[in-house]
DNA sequence: CGTCTGTTTGATAGCGCTCAAAGGGGGTGG
DNA sequence: CCACCCCCTTTGAGCGCTATCAAACAGACG
């Protein structure tokens, strides 16, 4: 979790929108719709506007770390970040990559239960949760597409238990590369070509195994004819969609 | 453990309470302040009251299984259950014990995404989901009370995470001790008793090992003078609570 | 061209799993 | 009250998966 940066971007890059703009921020919200947003409208969205601030992180910066005073929630407009918990000697477990439309924050109340770090360069809504809990009494829909978010949170997080407590190295990596690829789908990207913008310790970090094994595992499915390596990238063209299920032995 | 009526498993393997008591059971619930309902009030509660029906299962009853369409939700009065997941080879890995106060199905939308199973005799509240959800939307405190509790959960699971992902053997039995120990502690009744209500296979199967593991464990913490076994009982004395939480490699 | 970070590969060790069998404890029926 | 059974726990022996340690390799970048 290093940011050996020459300066301190630890609070990150503030962009207060231009007011002399006529159409509001979060109107003009390119992906409003995957967002707590989404259900507000007219001056609903005003009000949202009014308490958000639109914040830019770079890659490798912090954004906030465990045990902090839960201050802020985000929303993620651009780029990607890891949320991670730390042991005391150092051991780390990612426990979710969040990027464009998730929500950053949630499962924490008075304090982060966890540190999240710009994976890429991000760009985030924040929202002061004081503000945002009062927006809350007032607009109840909003409290249930929050409550929808954290439902879904918590049915992804379960499979991801299962994952780390009951799968083998094999599994976890098809099961992983599936998911990318599933998502890639639910976009409407090729299903079959998986951009990792994490890098390989990283990935381990989130399935509970060593990078060295994240580097076998991946070549072992290289040697099987089950994906290939796009030279130059961090690219992955998955070549037997079949085989990744069927390895990643569950759904 | 409370209602005055006797049980009657006559009528298959679960009964519906009767409605005979005078003061409605939602008002009467001796256990109303941990649940979703303590924001409740008066004619609310009387609503509640309506769409709710109290059912009671047998240790070893499944009460539902992943993939079934998630028509009921819960809340536990009494007794404790387990949620779980299963691979299609049998590997099973228990996602949390859930007991009095706890809120059940929260996690899943249109199906359940894990099984539960009656682990004691178990009391609970059953929700149609679709009372439930209209009654959410017009009592929108409700729905605040509900994100409260998946926040937590959300927090709760995500430590899991870090268990299951990064701990040893040794320091996952460890973490779970001091969970259940601070959790007595929460309840008002001794840190230094933990009553197991499940077996050791169980507890591997959340924690991610196998039985034998569990024991070997056990062990090994109480040949380190670390706990005790009361005879006869499930029950374990620990005896060195600093060790524990030193082993417990976190917080 | 050298440095830095991330990846790959090899050699080795050890933790925890697997398989197997013995040892309780509680419940049931004789 | 004892005998028996069943389920759970304990213990042992051996192995395999994955971690660890170490070093070479490869791109990216200045």
């Amino acid at each position: 979790m290093s940011t050996s940066s020459s300066q301190d971007y630890s609070h990150g890059y503030y962009t207060e929108y231009s007011r002399s703009s006529h159409l509001s921020p979060c109107a003009a919200c390119k992906v409003r719709d995957k967002f707590v947003c989404s259900v507000l409208e007219g001056d609903e969205l005003e009000q949202l506007n009014s308490i958000m601030t639109e914040v830019t992180y770079r890659a490798g910066d912090p954004i906030f770390s465990e045990g902090e005073n839960a201050e802020y929630i985000f929303n993620v407009t651009s780029g990607t970040l890891k949320l991670y918990k730390l042991l005391p000697d150092g051991r780390s477990q990612i426990t979710g990559f969040i990027s464009v439309g998730d929500f950053l924050g949630l499962a924490d109340s008075q304090f982060y239960s966890s540190s999240a770090e710009a994976i890429t360069d991000v760009q985030i809504c924040r929202f002061r949760r004081v503000d945002l809990e009062k927006l809350l009494s007032d607009y109840p829909k909003m409290g249930n597409k929050l409550l929808k978010i954290a439902r879904s949170e918590l049915a992804v997080i379960q499979d991801q238990l299962l994952l780390l407590g009951r799968k083998t190295a094999d599994e976890r990596l098809a099961s992983f590369l599936s998911t990318m690829s599933r998502r890639n789908e639910i976009i409407g990207e090729s299903p079959d070509m998986v951009q990792l913008i994490m890098n390989q310790n990283e990935i381990g970090e989130y399935l509970g195994m060593t990078p060295e094994t994240v580097s076998r595992t991946m070549r072992r499915f290289r040697d099987k004819g089950i994906i290939a390596k796009i030279k130059h990238t961090r690219n992955i063209s998955i070549i037997d969609q079949a085989a990744l299920k069927s390895l990643e032995c569950s759904y």
